[in-house]
DNA sequence: GCATTGATTGGGG
DNA sequence: CCCCAATCAATGC
């Protein structure tokens, strides 16, 4: 068997994804998206090569069209259904906060944490943020530090400046 | 503006 | 336990 997180299965299948800013690797459970990597992500071996299933066929679409649409700086229209079951209780509880910051708009690490009802943990869900498997569509570059730095990415702070230059454009 | 520092939390080994 | 981290506010320069 392959590796479990906290009891739930690993990723059953992998795919690259092209896209017009490069290709990025997903990862499906029987959940839903569970991974999304950039382009110039360091990709795993590819263990878990199984015969092609239906619904991550689908759910392929989905994720390339919602990819593309937040490159353009538009709120995608409809999401794959995704697999948070590797996180924490506290990191899915920030990640759900994430999702609710509206495109073209920032929080910060702070803001997320009182949203949380963890008002000094800032700096956790800093962490928490790193630790987000579905960058993009957990729209994790949109919380910065509350002095209005960047703060940071694992995608790689370009990718966040691109991202939030993008979104503020496509506002105004 | 920048550097330092103490407080603080959650996660992982 | 201990260490690390995508923080923050206060402080001094």
């Amino acid at each position: 068997m392959g590796g479990a997180i906290h009891g739930h299965p690993a990723a059953l299948s992998r795919h690259r994804l092209q896209t017009s800013a490069g290709i990025f690797t997903v990862t499906f459970t029987h959940v839903g998206l569970a991974c999304l990597y950039f382009p110039n992500a360091i990709r795993i071996s590819i263990h878990t090569r199984q015969p092609e299933n239906a619904a991550h066929q689908s759910w392929l679409v989905t994720t390339a069209k919602a990819i593309e649409s937040i490159l353009k700086g538009n709120t995608p229209a409809v999401l794959p259904p995704l697999d948070l079951a590797s996180g924490t209780l506290f990191q899915v509880q920030v990640w759900k906060q994430l999702q609710r910051i509206p495109r073209g708009q920032t929080r910060s690490y702070a803001q997320i944490a009182a949203a949380t009802s963890r008002p000094r943990a800032a700096r956790a869900v800093g962490a928490a943020c790193g630790a987000n498997p579905i960058p993009l569509l957990i729209p994790c570059h949109r919380v910065i530090a509350s002095d209005g730095t960047l703060g940071g990415f694992s995608g790689g702070l370009e990718w966040k400046r691109r991202l939030l230059a993008i979104e503020r454009t496509k506002n105004c």
